[in-house]
DNA sequence: CTGAAAGCGCTTACAG
DNA sequence: CTGAAAGCGCTTACAG
């Protein structure tokens, strides 16, 4: 059922004031307008008694802009994106501008027909999926419509990790990697293996990428990677047992993120191997599990907080001042549990 | 930057018929105004070339209701939660309703806000948080808008977990206590223990007495509360622990959740305990690591599915019927995996 | 079968 | 400092 609401016409009469006026002290241009503050007071206290809410749909459409701003999320279930969420639902109303929430489990036709309906004036991807290369950018350069993707996105080629044309906010994984290495040399480690994630992830990439770069200066790379098929857990379990099949040799583990690195110490622990005693493992991301595993799990923190403002500011300065595209990295930190501890 | 659409006008224009004409072909009511075939292609074959996409703002205004739905999520991360979301978001379409999505980490006073300005008809909750029962409920009966809770929800007092004044559709956690309690029998068990979940929460406490009840006719109950601040695995793990400290005998166990029997499986692999070969143990929900735990984990799955399209159906027919307040409980299924296979 | 007019609830420019 | 008029893009009666 759709109740009448209260109106401003409802207010003007009560008040003995016309639309206009009662319009502009309830649209906060008191100031500009030079409305006596006896009169805006008066108007806000019957507003207030009557419980007047603003028809958000009338304003927009007379305003002729909307301040609407289309939120994707690739994956609701991620922790990651929902941090990132989090901070951008936030951060939009400090701006006056408001989030249009859409996630990818609604399908990627809706989500589009959600905001070409309500007009958007921007969007903030909080990932990526498969069908948006195609399905999606193309129409956003078309129609114009200003974006940015906030966190990992999903990697078409396997070649390269650059997505032209719009803006990114995401994780240094190259620095991650360092401070992994750095931290597992600090503990005496010599031989630092590596596991691979999902190779359409543009993390999962650039980890890969940062590890076999970085562990050149100090040993040949030694990569576990399982293939694309295997999912949580079960990629670092595989892959623990691969290098144990080939019989290599390592001291410590940086597995793509915790949920692999909790795989590979099951692994580890159904074969009487103990960490960190025997082999120091770290994950990434600072998921949930990484504190409740046993042994419990040294990570990188991903600053989902500063990822989901900075993309915020961006896609307002994009809006403003039409400022160029960037891609904006930002580092994460080190987490130190007790897998890597002596 | 707001485009200049195409609107209505546009396509008259181009067309040489009445704003109105277009407007009834396009709102498809051809048939309803008998719109000649001919004038009525020829409309929408214009408007298709020209990208017309309807005004949501203006038609809504007009047409003095929304269709819309507020959908909340109480907790994204959550896969019961995305589950039964999922559906309410595929299922609001195919009923001329639209979700207005709002998630409960951008703040209840935002999502307050959202229903309110765009004049939301209805709302689902998928799950709700602890500041409903007095920030919101109370709001909804007074401004006279319909909603339903779909899945558990958060009990303020312990003494019940009933919430008046809505439709509720949730798991039939008695069923699937007893699924399990069954299929635990049927393994040979005789010693049942539980552990207990987080207890301002519906499902947990459902959980407990429904557990509290059947085992009764086998043997007393053996309950292991380890408290409500402990989270995750840790739940698990130190029920387990207490178990053994009061030398309590048993030979299967039934955990509030997965996350929990995952912990009490950490606890008794430390302790040099197998399962199932020595206790048997059972999770609830299914979730994704029940599949990958080790040994993987025999579960009871939610009906997430089920779920939210009967929460959608109800509403509907609440909207427009006014029927009354229903209190649907959908059944589990047994998903047997190794934690409890000899 | 088609169209001219009114109006949903606001804000914008303009007049005084 | 305040208000009358126009109009955002649609749909709803109503007239023909």
């Amino acid at each position: 059922m759709f109740r009448k609401r209260v109106t401003l016409k409802d207010i003007a009469q009560k008040a003995n004031f016309s639309v206009n006026t009662v319009s502009k002290v309830l649209s906060g241009q008191s100031d500009r307008s030079r409305i006596s503050p006896r009169t805006a007071n008066k108007i806000k206290k019957i507003a207030n008694q009557l419980g007047y809410i603003p028809n958000q749909m009338a304003r927009n459409l007379r305003a002729k802009h909307t301040g609407l701003i289309g939120v994707f999320v690739a994956d609701m279930t991620d922790p990651i994106y929902a941090g990132i969420t989090h901070a951008v639902l936030e951060e939009l109303p400090k701006h006056s501008l408001f989030p249009l929430l859409t996630v990818a489990e609604a399908g990627i036709d809706m989500c589009k027909e959600t905001w070409m309906r309500n007009r958007v004036e921007g969007l903030i991807f909080c990932g990526t999926t498969k069908d948006m290369a195609l399905q999606v950018f193309p129409d956003l350069n078309r129609q114009n419509i200003t974006a940015v993707i906030a966190g990992s996105f999903y990697n078409t080629s396997s070649q390269s990790t650059h997505i032209p044309l719009v803006s990114t906010i995401h994780l240094d994984n190259q620095v991650g990697i360092q401070l992994a290495v750095n931290h597992l040399t600090d503990q005496g480690c010599k031989k630092i293996a590596y596991i691979t994630g999902p190779n359409w992830h543009s993390d999962a990439i650039e980890r890969c990428q940062s590890y076999d770069t970085i562990i050149r200066k100090y040993h040949k790379p030694i990569i576990a990677d399982v293939g694309s098929e295997k999912q949580y857990w079960h990629r670092g379990y595989c892959a623990a047992g691969l290098l144990h099949e080939r019989k290599i040799k390592y001291d410590a583990i940086i597995a793509y993120d915790d949920l692999v690195a909790i795989g590979a110490i099951k692994w580890f622990t159904d074969h009487n191997i103990k960490a960190p005693a025997d082999v120091m493992v770290m994950g990434f991301d600072n998921l949930p599990q990484a504190e409740y595993a046993i042994p419990s799990l040294t990570s990188l923190d991903q600053p989902t907080e500063a990822i989901g403002r900075k993309s915020v500011e961006l896609l307002k300065s994009h809006l403003e001042n039409r400022s160029p595209i960037e891609h904006v990295h930002l580092s994460p930190s080190l987490v130190i549990r007790d897998s890597t501890s002596k």
